[in-house]
DNA sequence: CTTTTGTGGAGAATCATTCTTACCTGTGAC
DNA sequence: GTCACAGGTAAGAATGATTCTCCACAAAAG
């Protein structure tokens, strides 16, 4: 944990490792809130002011992204970095994570054919919304 | 304007009109502040909150769509309802539409025969993060 | 015409997020 | 060790977007 975030150049002070070990134990993508919940479970000390604003340097160094989510109130924080993809549940709201490397790869070749005007693209991220089937 | 109002089962009055004309008319994915403005410059005594509750009863009938962001602080509404993609430049934080058909039946094709355990997809949403280049 | 229902305006209330301020802690210089 | 400093934190105020409440009004139904 202090690795990561001395690789990231944060200072690893406690409240920095708690938020980081928080993010990484709750599932799906947690809000604020949610960690800051988390977070006070361990170390009733923490304030909220603190756990966003340690969030969003986290986001700065890339430690945790952001997600998009079209109807969401508040923000949601992904601790995981790589490409992935979200399935999203339009019954339950629920935000799904996806991994397909063939996906991926169908998508960088059709770009990487096609190409777009005026624009290049780093990172792809499909949403798939949909139902959830048992 | 009217008759799309009608059909989405909505009263056809003069407000849900403007707002229905002012969405059309902005360009990109205005906030509810910026479809607003617009609508006051036409009739400067619609209220702020009718424009928020007559967007979300948009929605619900399927007249404009939430776009998802990651980063906003605020909703963003698109009237185009159309599958679409979007082009998200990290410089200028911009989000621009992006239609190609072509994608739409790769990914499509792909999931029709591939398919996702436990899913069943209604439509699909590529993001492609990058940026903009003269 | 009267009743019923839906709709809109104004502003209060709420919720997530950011800012401000003052305090604290660890670190390096001496 | 001690001093000063820089960065980090807590607490709560401030902000900004969104929702709610309540009352008035207008349109449709009977």
């Amino acid at each position: 944990m202090q690795q990561r975030l001395a690789a990231a150049g944060l200072r690893a002070t406690h409240q920095r490792i708690l938020i980081l070990e928080s993010l990484l134990v709750l599932p799906g993508h947690p809000t604020a809130e949610q960690v800051h919940r988390q977070v006070m479970a361990n170390t009733p000390t923490v304030s909220l002011g603190t756990v966003y604003k340690t969030l969003d340097s986290f986001v700065e160094v890339g430690l945790t992204k952001r997600v998009a989510s079209a109807d969401a109130q508040c923000r949601r924080y992904d601790s995981d970095c790589s490409e992935h993809h979200h399935l999203y549940c339009t019954d339950t709201k629920e935000i799904i994570d996806y991994c397909n490397p063939q996906l991926d790869a169908l998508i960088r070749d059709f770009f990487a054919k096609q190409g777009l005007e005026n624009f290049q693209p780093h990172s792809f991220s499909l949403h798939i919304a949909g139902t959830r089937v048992s």
